[in-house]
DNA sequence: CGCCGTATAGTCGGATCCGACTAATAGGGA
DNA sequence: TCCCTATTAGTCGGATCCGACTATACGGCG
């Protein structure tokens, strides 16, 4: 048995299958419906092989093969006893501790210097117009999907990607601003 | 000819191979010195990968092997001048284009509904505290590199982590507050 | 009716990443 | 001197992830 399982596209698959049996393409396509494409990386190969690990942990157990026309019959997967109890467990530590994860964008800064002032600041100023029309974008299916009569909860977590980008992009406005008053003193060497 | 190189380790050590040549244990040990550890994942077999694949692509290559004792000779690679211009133009894509990258938090509050709503505030303030504390160790260490008469663009990056840390716990303590008073209300079929 | 684009459903080989493990030397204390 | 630990340096097999590719069915339009 390969160690447990990490992979948050198994928090997602987990989370649906706690609502009712699916098979794995229903999967993808559900949480595509309510705009998680963003939240998880959903790939088909990923999920496939997802599934798989769910399965051979006895998180989820197929239910059922059904066969529609002559198509290769479609397995259904529902969630067992022992997955619901990992999921909120997992779920219950994904939130209280944070964990170390590496943004490419942190990188990036890290190395600022290598730009010089002028490039690193136009790049910066780039990166905040980007950020503002995400912003735009996430508001714009907040108000779309609340309009609709679906409850906050539904989309908490755009709520805070939206606040979380609003917040990277202050950074990105003042940084830049440093950068072209020159309070932001840039070393030769770089 | 495997595809383009997307790993930030990578952007690492390209970025310390342009001030001087090194072999790979330096490598790591020189990023961890510098405060880099928790800015890119360093671990062991990615970092001889990664060594690896710059050379194949001929962004890195070896200028010497030197033996020190009987041990095992160490190859020390330099950058190349084609590697300096794919180092400059990629660090300058990832400060330009934010790219869509799955963190566990926002995987886990698309979930939140299933904590309930006391499990999940009581989780939110532990990751608070949590953040808080780490926020206060960027703090010192920010201090401590300047205090050393380092520039400020030498650890810039833990600028930018402490400032979406802080906004990352506003996050959690206003949510946190909203569902204790009720104001952000629960569905009941979670 | 036949054609074409889109939706459904999934496979497979290879790229990538990881981390436990090996092994030699230096330094320091008993 | 001999042992113990820390540091230096790196290897390898397997776990994981990815995405281009395959293949069938359905709906609408000329």
């Amino acid at each position: 048995m390969p160690r447990k399982i990490r992979n948050t596209l198994a928090l997602a698959l987990l989370g649906l299958l706690l609502e009712r049996p699916m098979h794995p393409y229903e999967m993808a396509s559900t949480l595509r419906e309510r705009y998680k494409g963003s939240t998880f990386k959903i790939n088909p190969g990923s999920l496939y092989d997802t599934v798989e690990a769910l399965a051979k942990h006895r998180w989820i157990e197929p239910v059922e093969t059904v066969r529609e026309g002559n198509r290769p019959e479609r397995t259904v997967y529902a969630h067992t006893e022992l997955g619901r109890q990992e999921f909120v467990a997992w779920l219950d530590e994904l939130v209280r501790e944070p964990v170390a994860e590496y943004p490419k964008f942190v990188a990036a800064v890290s190395y600022l210097g290598a730009l010089g002032p002028d490039r690193a600041a136009d790049a910066l100023e780039e990166r905040a117009r980007h950020l503002a029309e995400r912003i735009d974008g996430a508001e714009t299916a907040l108000a779309e999907t609340v309009g609709k009569g679906a409850p906050r909860l539904f989309m908490i977590e755009v709520e805070f990607v939206r606040h979380a980008w609003q917040a990277e992009l202050d950074w990105a406005r003042r940084t830049a601003a440093e950068i072209r008053s020159g309070s932001l003193p840039w070393p030769d060497h770089f």
